[in-house]
RNA sequence: GGCCCCAUCGUCUAGUUUGGCCUAGGACACCAGGUUUUCAUCCUGGCGACUGGGGUUCAAAUCCCCAUGGGGUCACCA
């Protein structure tokens, strides 16, 4: 199996579903996956979009068997390197007359294409070159003009069988002569893509939709060529909200960005399975050997999807809390250090407590780039605590704010100061307020507003353990200031 | 517009191949309760779909036809 990407922009999400269900398959099947590079477009290919796809799928796990960085028998496995392959089978189908020169000018090509658009026609070819005596078409070739070469479309008609949707057929009068080389000698997509796959024995051609009616082209190249067509499927479109085939438009199509904001790895990758796939119908959450060992192709859905982001976002939540603190450890710090709250250094000074302090964001993000926000207030600075509106509205509705929370400061400090667990701390909390008579916001809302400045958040009592004596008794003092 | 593909809750889907077990299941979102010091998590419940019409059959979400709707594609891009 192979994916054959064109390096001209970043892997976005199309790119990443179709990579993944072609090597979950092939990982099922024990088959080899293939990477190759469609760079025939050097106006357009990039070397580092090139990169970008490289990282874009070892992030989601996927590993080539063969392909750029990793070899293998079958290369070169970027497609401009094969060209001599290519242009050595375009000759051979010339020789055979299963094509011929177009000398056609782009102008009149253009111009009948605009008519026929405005006559409402399907715009094609009109066959003007299709006939040319051969000998003629070598000369004309010899005397320095110019041409394409288009493949001559039998008559009848193709039929796909397709591993998603069943026999599809096209009558061929509806195939173009399409051009298998431009002007200049370099082949296109729909040509050196059969020549490719077919040199390095591809047997299972799974892609988008989008390509299905190229696909009677090259069923039928590989008549010509006298070779057996892979199996193809045809794998149905991911859609943005309104119904139509993802793009920019949509908002962030490129992978790397839900990388970049924080979105968990793998619940990346469950949610791109999950679209036209599903593991049982009552499992949502499922690990990539579970993936692999269940995907067939013929379970793939033929209806596209729209891509839910809410879901997709529940989704990374749910991965979120549920990993390790070393795990959360690694995911978060990037966006911790990145949001200026702490260095790199600091933070692995003293792992324990830093993954102390993620253990309390933890179940309140579904993000890693949340964290900074949720939790970034237990590395600021005492004196630099801004207090959100809401945190200070819900502190300031109590009247005996600072009475309340100076009585429970004398109580506070010397059990902080006597190493008190959070469990401690919590069962004289609500014996202060039982005693007091008092309702629990009253203490706990001050309280919250002077420790953390926000208005929700983490149980105060593990703050204030993770905080230590120094920490948060300075805050609470500070509020006592700043809530007059 | 031609050709091709598709059609179950707002969304992702199970069920369709092998018609009955489907008074159509799960999940996201939404709404309402509960747990909780807040937020979040978690728990419970609710809302909510077989596009329409014809057939075939004892029986159709499932098979057939038509209609409608949506999408893809019509390059010397890939």
């Amino acid at each position: 199996m192979r994916i054959a990407p064109s390096p001209t922009g970043t892997i976005h999400l199309g790119l990443a579903r179709t990579s993944l269900f072609n090597w979950a398959y092939a990982r099922h099947h024990g088959g080899t996956f293939v990477l190759r590079i469609e760079d025939t477009d050097k106006e357009r290919s990039r070397a580092d979009s090139e990169a970008a796809i490289f990282s874009g799928l070892r992030w989601l796990g996927i590993d080539w068997d063969e392909g750029p960085e990793v070899g293998g028998d079958l290369g070169p496995y970027h497609q401009s390197e094969r060209i001599d392959r290519h242009l050595l089978v375009a000759d051979q189908l010339l020789q055979a007359g299963r094509s011929y020169r177009c000398f056609c000018s782009r102008e009149r090509l253009d111009a009948m294409r605009t008519e026929q658009e405005a006559r409402k026609e399907t715009p094609r070819y009109d066959g003007t070159c299709r006939e040319l005596d051969p000998a003629e078409s070598l000369r004309r070739a010899e005397a320095g003009e110019s041409f394409t070469v288009r493949f001559r479309i039998p008559e009848g008609s193709t039929v796909v069988e397709d591993l998603v949707r069943g026999t599809v057929t096209f009558d061929n009068s509806e195939v173009d002569d399409w051009v298998m080389v431009r002007q200049g000698g370099n082949p296109t997509y729909n040509f050196v893509v059969v020549c490719d796959d077919a040199d390095m024995q591809i047997t299972h051609v799974f892609r988008g939709e989008e390509h299905l009616v190229n696909t009677p082209k090259q069923v039928l190249l590989y008549e010509a060529l006298g070779l057996k067509a892979p199996h193809f499927g045809h794998l149905p479109l991911m859609l943005g909200k309104d119904g139509k085939k993802l793009s920019k438009r949509h908002g962030s199509v490129a992978l790397s960005q839900y990388r970049e904001e924080g979105y968990s790895r793998d619940a990346t990758v469950n949610f791109l399975a999950r679209q036209g796939w599903a593991l049982d119908g009552e499992t949502e959450i499922f690990s990539v050997q579970q993936l692999v060992d269940a995907f067939e192709i013929g379970d793939v859905s033929k209806a596209g999807s729209i891509f839910d982001f809410d879901k997709f976002a529940w989704m990374s939540g749910e991965y979120v809390h549920r990993e390790s603190p070393a795990e959360l450890a690694e995911h978060c710090t990037e966006f911790m250090v990145e949001a200026g709250l702490v260095t790199r250094e600091e933070l692995s000074a003293d792992p324990a407590r830093f993954e102390a302090a993620l253990l309390l964001g933890q179940e309140r993000v579904r993000l890693y780039s949340e964290m900074p926000a949720t939790i970034g207030f237990l590395y600021m600075a005492d004196d630099a605590i801004e207090y959100e509106e809401k945190a200070e509205k819900n502190a300031r509705k109590h009247d005996d704010r600072l009475e309340v929370l100076g009585a429970y400061l004398e109580l506070v400090t010397p059990r902080l100061q006597a190493g008190d667990s959070a469990e401690e701390l919590r069962e004289a909390g609500k014996a202060f307020v039982k005693e007091r008579e008092l309702k629990f916001p009253q203490l706990f809302q001050p309280l919250r507003c002077a420790l953390t400045g926000k208005a929700g958040g983490p149980d105060l009592f593990d703050i204030m353990v993770w905080l230590g004596p120094q920490s948060a008794v300075a805050r609470i003092e500070q509020g006592l200031r700043r809530l007059i």
